[in-house]
DNA sequence: CTTGTGACTGTAC
DNA sequence: AGTACAGCCACAA
């Protein structure tokens, strides 16, 4: 059974609307996981979630813009795929734009 | 109990 | 621009 916090954050993750994403620290400050370091207990909630999970894992991206995710040998840029699927658009280096796609809790 | 690692971030050079 | 360092926390061994 996981953890309560991690419950938390997928609960937030689960908030993203379709076609935005959110940063590590976005994701920490609004699951309410105190500290500086929240960041990285965001992450690696993620790296406990199934396989089947049906949470948008994916719609979860670093401060830069870019898919963070270990380099799976399989699957290169599956979170990638997934977001340009929902109509995210993507630069060369992998980076999306987070001034225009980045989600906000309220519109 | 200690140590090492990690889907991170921000500041500094 | 990129690189390096520190911060802080959870988990496995």
């Amino acid at each position: 059974m996981a953890s309560e916090r991690n419950q938390r954050v997928w609960q937030v993750v689960a908030r993203i609307p379709e076609g935005k994403v959110a940063t590590y620290g976005q994701i920490a400050a609004l699951a309410g996981l105190p500290g500086r370091s929240a960041a990285r207990q965001v992450g690696y909630a993620l790296s406990a979630l199934s396989e089947d999970t049906q949470v948008p894992w994916h719609r979860v991206v670093n401060a830069k813009g870019q898919v963070s995710l270990r380099a799976d040998p399989e699957r290169p840029d599956y979170q990638r795929w997934l977001l340009e699927a929902e109509g995210v658009a993507f630069g060369l280096g992998g980076v999306l734009d987070l001034a225009r796609y980045r989600w906000k809790d309220e519109p």
